[in-house]
DNA sequence: ACCACAGTATGGTCAGACCATAGCGGATGC
DNA sequence: GCATCCGCTATGGTCTGACCATACTGTGGT
């Protein structure tokens, strides 16, 4: 019962080696998007390692989104490094979501958190609000629900960059991504979208105008419109 | 220029089929975590691939944190389906930070974002504040700046463990594990905890009194004691 | 009833082969 | 001289088959 002393042989997986020699020459080298990693077979052999073992840890830097792969040959083929942390958080989501390790409730709750920080953020910092205003009138003129919930994300992912912080916008686009189909529900539910595209242009506005405390107020609203049963109204 | 009709080949890898139809099989068999799979070669077998290319799909499944392979034989052995999400984004904001694709700036920005919000959480939902004393008084007698950080990232943790909000939660244990070296240094810098202390008497109070503005206040206030230079004393 | 040991299913790894892709570069034709 | 074509080659993608380490299973002996 009491502590030996032994400790279990940490079992590495060869890819973990892999995995953890390329990540610490991306830091020391400093290494960043666009440039290159050796080549799958090269590495293998610099390493000492199975050609497996390799294909294996550049799966995962892949699945992160910090590896992008390209056959052929030539400057673009190869492994190069890319910087694409929302797909990796959107696949994420995605499948914990079907999971059911979480929650839709814990994600619109998420959402609603980081868009009243983002709206905050982007009315404080008087930030650019034409993309904002783009997405607005092509929602206006969508004909399905689909299509309404396409620009719809590019408004609220718009609203997440104008906050400045990638981190922030890049979880939101990821929220979007995995909630999508969540969302067609909710405005073939809705039906009319009248209401909604209201409170864009409110929220649209009160960035412009730079209020942020309306601006957060203009989010929290319109969520709960989107979402009448998530957030009941308050007696 | 125009839209000629033609699409290019969608060059799906084997690997990308696999891991579709596994995903397709979890959410409409409806397994959650603790359920198996089937076996590597059993699996390569009934999909007609290679066992590499099934092998590849459970990488990025594991990646994911959505299942855990265990060597051996028995009920336990295998690729069991897990929901680790925290892990994931842990590597997944490590590598990212390396990279210089995330400043350390955004990504401290979103944590007082979260921690914020789960205080206000917490608070409003009088939520058990048990484990957060705990780790209070962890700290108290912590004699590192590690240990300390290690208390303090548990304190935080168990905060956010409080709002209820599981993905919310996992955000913020992969927020402070990315940072853990850069918190360990702001420790150090400051040389005095004592102020950090204070603060987190002051967080615990105010949860338990279900004070949620006095909380969210608190938190802020101490997310600026501890990182001075990037919130700087508002004039 | 217990224990030791062979059996076996599992993931982990490697080696080698072959394919598809796509840029590179020399050969060819004008 | 220039443009075109076509073979070469480096790259990732995939499969096969083999072998290893691991850890449970079951059997047979005590």
């Amino acid at each position: 019962m009491t502590d030996t002393g032994w400790r279990p042989v940490k079992r590495t997986r060869t890819f973990e080696d892999v995995l953890a020699q390329i990540e610490r020459r991306i830091v020391e080298d400093g290494l960043t998007a666009g440039d290159r990693l050796p080549a799958e077979r090269q590495l293998a052999e610099q390493l000492g390692v199975g050609r497996s073992s390799v294909r294996e840890a550049m799966r995962v830097l892949e699945t992160l989104g910090v590896v992008s792969s390209q056959v052929g040959r030539g400057p673009d083929a190869g492994a190069v490094l890319t910087s694409r942390p929302d797909t990796a958080l959107t696949d994420l989501l995605r499948l914990h979501l079907g999971l059911a390790s979480l929650e839709l409730r814990e994600v619109i709750d998420t959402r609603l958190m980081i868009e009243r920080w983002a709206a905050d953020r982007a009315a404080t910092a008087r930030a650019d609000t034409s993309a904002l205003a783009a997405a607005l009138a092509a929602m206006a003129s969508a004909s399905s629900a689909e299509e309404f919930v396409e620009h719809d994300t590019a408004f609220h992912c718009a609203l997440a960059d104008a906050s400045g912080n990638r981190l922030i916008a890049a979880i939101m686009r990821s929220l979007r991504d995995s909630m999508r189909r969540y969302a067609v529900e909710a405005v073939d539910r809705l039906g009319d979208t009248s209401v909604l595209q209201a409170d864009h242009a409110r929220i649209l506005a009160a960035v412009g105008a730079g209020d942020a405390a309306e601006a957060a107020r203009a989010v929290t609203e319109h969520l709960a419109h989107a979402y009448p049963s998530l957030f009941p109204p308050m007696p």
